[in-house]
Order: structure tokens, then sequence, then C-alpha cells
RNA sequence: GUGGGUAUAGCUCAGUAGGUUAGAGCGCCAGGUUGUGGCCCUGGAGGCCGUGGGUUCAAAUCCCACUACUCACCCCA
């Protein structure tokens, strides 16, 4: 073989492409329930829009892009994220200037980071994600939320853990990262390598740490949560008041931190235990600094990525299955060539009726013909050999009732059309 | 970037005191008398045993290197 995909990179082949587009149907359905409407943005973006939006300390950007000069000299990058395309795009087609909140999502999306591959983890994935832009109160941080567990509810999925947290704004963030990186540099001693690492570049990771002496020193620090200022626990408050009236369950994980740097006040996770080390399946949180950042008006935003791959996981390890759409409604078998003919002649008609129909295109025997309809899963085989061609009388077989019979050649299409209904 | 594991048929895997033509199950194809699927039976196709070196009379099997895949760290969806 020439050449395999490349690392990190997966096929949908044509036995799983009906998993994700019955997962793409029920998004559909559920965005347009909740006022969210598609939007799609380019693959690549200049790479700036990155190094602004998701912020130049993070290893998303430092080395995770998938980063090259193209042949006008520009830079550009595949995109490692769906936020900041759809901010962009946001602030470049001025949608700010119609009445709020503008809700948008995009779905199934390419989304690129050079990353070693592992269970849940590729170089190239895809996500469904949703931006709402606009509305600054603690309403719509319940709204989103409500719609990744919308999505997850109607697959089946119920026991996966919501986690929420508040990681504070620009008023209140600065002196609560000053005490933390004070209580950690007191306990030096009690951390970890990278830990040191980030204690300098961005102390709120320690408190992601999974190291047991990390995580002791980090239980004695102070905690976020505590230090918001009034205006933030205040909407954190309205956060949990509007999830507990919608009836949902959460956890507060004061421990979440998400890897983006525009993230403010509400973070979220939604976490899965049984699909290796990568169960975030989905994760997002408030940006409301991202919009002006990025050369718009000062506007709120909050949205969530979900992981398509890891969502398919997560169906499996639950042992879910999805409705499946028969591949073929009815196969003719044919024998010799005027039956055939007049096979490809009715598969032709019903197909344009919308119906799903095949014939031989292998020269099978009978035999075969008759497995292979099997196969398929059809719910009809209709015969045609020289009898029938003679007396113009064909055989209509139910596959799943193993029951016959004979009707004329020229009533066939409407009987089986009528058998479908 | 750092560790561990694994590479034999389309898929899942057997196969070491080194020794004839390398196996199974599933899948695929063809049969089980005249034109009928699922179950069962029979047969067939399909493998430079990941690649390249080395040891040996002899290597899928032992040694070395490389590559790929995979899991975990890190990070994230």
């Amino acid at each position: 073989m020439l050449t395999k995909a490349p690392k990190g990179t997966k096929d949908v082949l044509p036995s799983t492409s009906g998993k994700w587009q019955y997962i793409e149907d029920v998004v559909r359905d559920i965005c347009a329930r909740y006022g969210y409407r598609e939007i799609r943005t380019p693959v690549f973006e200049h790479t700036e829009l990155f190094l602004r939006g998701v912020g130049g300390t993070t290893d998303i950007v430092q080395k995770e892009m998938y980063t090259f000069e193209d042949k006008g000299g520009r830079s550009i990058t595949l995109r490692p994220e769906g936020t900041a395309g759809v901010v962009r795009s946001f602030v470049e087609n001025s949608l700010y200037a119609d009445a709020q909140p503008t809700k948008m999502y995009y779905l199934s999306a390419p989304v690129f980071r050079y990353e070693r591959p592992q269970a849940g983890r590729l170089r190239e994935h895809h996500q469904f994600g949703i931006e709402a832009f606009g509305a600054p109160g603690p309403s719509i941080d319940a709204e989103v939320i409500c719609v990744a567990l919308s999505l997850l509810d109607t697959l089946g999925i119920r026991d996966l853990a919501l986690n929420i947290n508040s990681i504070g704004c620009k008023q209140c963030r600065p002196s609560y990262n000053a005490a933390l990186k004070k209580h950690l540099e007191n306990n030096q001693n009690n951390m970890c390598k990278s830990c040191l690492e980030r204690m300098q570049t961005n102390p709120l990771r320690t408190l992601d740490c999974k190291e047991e002496k990390c995580r002791r020193t980090v239980e004695s620090a102070p905690v976020m949560l505590k230090s918001l200022c009034e205006a933030c626990a205040e909407h954190f408050d309205g956060l949990k008041k509007h999830l507990d009236t919608a009836g949902i369950g959460y956890k507060i994980d004061p421990h979440i931190v998400r890897g983006l740097d525009y993230y403010t006040r509400t973070v979220f996770e939604i976490i899965s235990t049984d699909i290796g080390a990568q169960g975030t399946v989905c994760g997002g949180g408030r940006y409301d600094g991202l919009v002006e950042q990025l050369g718009g008006p000062s506007l709120p935003g909050i949205g969530f990525g979900l992981g398509i791959e890891r969502l398919l996981l997560v169906l499996e390890s639950l042992g879910l299955s999805l409705p499946e759409t028969r591949l073929c409604d009815v196969y003719f078998c044919t024998i010799g060539h005027k039956a055939a003919l007049a096979g490809f002649k009715a598969v032709s008609q019903l197909r344009q009726d919308g119906i799903r129909a095949e014939c031989d295109h292998m020269g099978r025997s009978l035999k075969a013909q008759f497995k292979y309809a099997a196969k398929l899963g059809c719910k009809y085989v209709a015969v045609i050999g020289e009898d029938e061609m003679a007396n113009g009388m064909a055989v209509l077989r139910d596959m799943q009732l193993s029951e016959e019979k004979t009707v004329p050649i020229t009533e066939l299409n409407s009987c089986i059309k009528a058998g479908l209904q």
C-alpha cells in the first residue's frame, strides 16, 4: 500500500457514517428547538486569531497547532478549537448589530491539534459546539448547558457527570492568582516538577494536577470560589438557581481549569469515566472579554465544544445502539438477461418514487442473490425469471414473514409501495 | 516531548527446548441436483509471519535497529 491515513486521523467508513448522521440529525433538531442556527467558518484562519483568542501561554498555541505559511506568505493555522473562528466571524460580519443574543452552532467541524494520539484523542477530531453572544446573565449559561445535556439525554446517555465552577473575571482573578501563587511558593517542597513550572506560567493549572502531594498542597490553598468578587459570586449563584429550577444535577468542582485563556466566570465539563483517560466529552464556559479582544464591541459570550468521536466512545462503552435505517427496502432477484433488464427497469422506477431498491450487479446465482438480499436487510425480495417474463406474473416475498405471493408484474411496484407504507 | 505494550489472512487471534507445504473462528466466494435468505454441512480463495540487518545447517520463533499501531503522562473535546 502506498501510504496510510496520517497519524491521529481516522476514516469514517460507510458502516459507521450512519451513526454520525443520526447524531447530526438529533443535534440539528435540538438546536432548532433552542433557537441556535448553524454557522460554518473556515477550517483555517490567520494564525494571529488563535494567538490572541486562545492565548499565547496555552499548550494549544505553544506546541499543538498545525501552522504553515501559504504561497502568499501568510501564516495560516488549522483551527485548534471552534470558538475563535466564530467570534471572528461574529465581529467581522457585525452580527452584534442585530438584536441579541446571537445563538449559533457548528456541527462535526474538524479541529486539529498536533498531539500524541491515544484513546479518545486524535490529531483531527470533530466537534459540535454552540456559542451565544450578548447575554450577560446566568440564564444563558444554564441554557447552553441544557443544550449539551439534551443531546446526551436524547441519545440515551444519562449518567455522565456535569461539573461546574467559576474562575472569576478580570476584576477578581488577578488577586486570586497572586494569593494562589504565594501559597504555592510557600509549599514548593510538596509539588511535582511540572507544577513548579505551572506555578510561574499559569498557577490555576496546578489545581488540576493529579499527583498526590500536589493535591494535598492544593487542598489547603485559597479557593477561587471563595475569592470571587460580588458580581461573579452573584452570577454563579444565579447559574445554580437556574440549573436547580431546570432539575439538572451537577457537582461544583473548584478544580476545573480550562486550558484556554479566554474563559471567565462559568466553566463546566461533562465527563465520562469509562472511555479511558480522556474523559471530557464536553467542555465550555463563558468568555466575556473575547469579543472585545478580537476587535468587536464589549459583548459577553458563552459556549461549549463537544467531541463527536468521544461521544461515540461513550455510546459504545454504555452499549447504546443508535437506530439504523434499512439499507434496502426491496431487492430484485432476476434470472436471465431479459429478466435482469426488467428488474433494472423496476428498480429505477421505484428509486424515483423514493424506495430503496436494488438489483444484481455481480451476476450472482438466484440463491446468492437471496443471500445478498438478506444481508442487506431487505423487507421484500421480488423474483423475476423466465416463467414470470412469460406469464407476466412476479413473485414477491416478505423476508421477515417468509411469505410469498404472486402478483402481475405491472402491479409489482405499487404492491411494494403499499407494503412499505 | 517522555514512558510502557503490541506487530502472523479482510477482522479477532493461536502458533518458542528454532526443524517439512504457517493454523482456527468470523467474514468473503462456490456447492449441498431442476428457480428461494437466516440454521447446518462441504470445499475454495486469501499471508515476503511490520521492514532491514545479524546468529544458525535451519528463524514467525533468538539478537539488534527502524517503522507503524496502541495505552498512559502532559493537555484537551
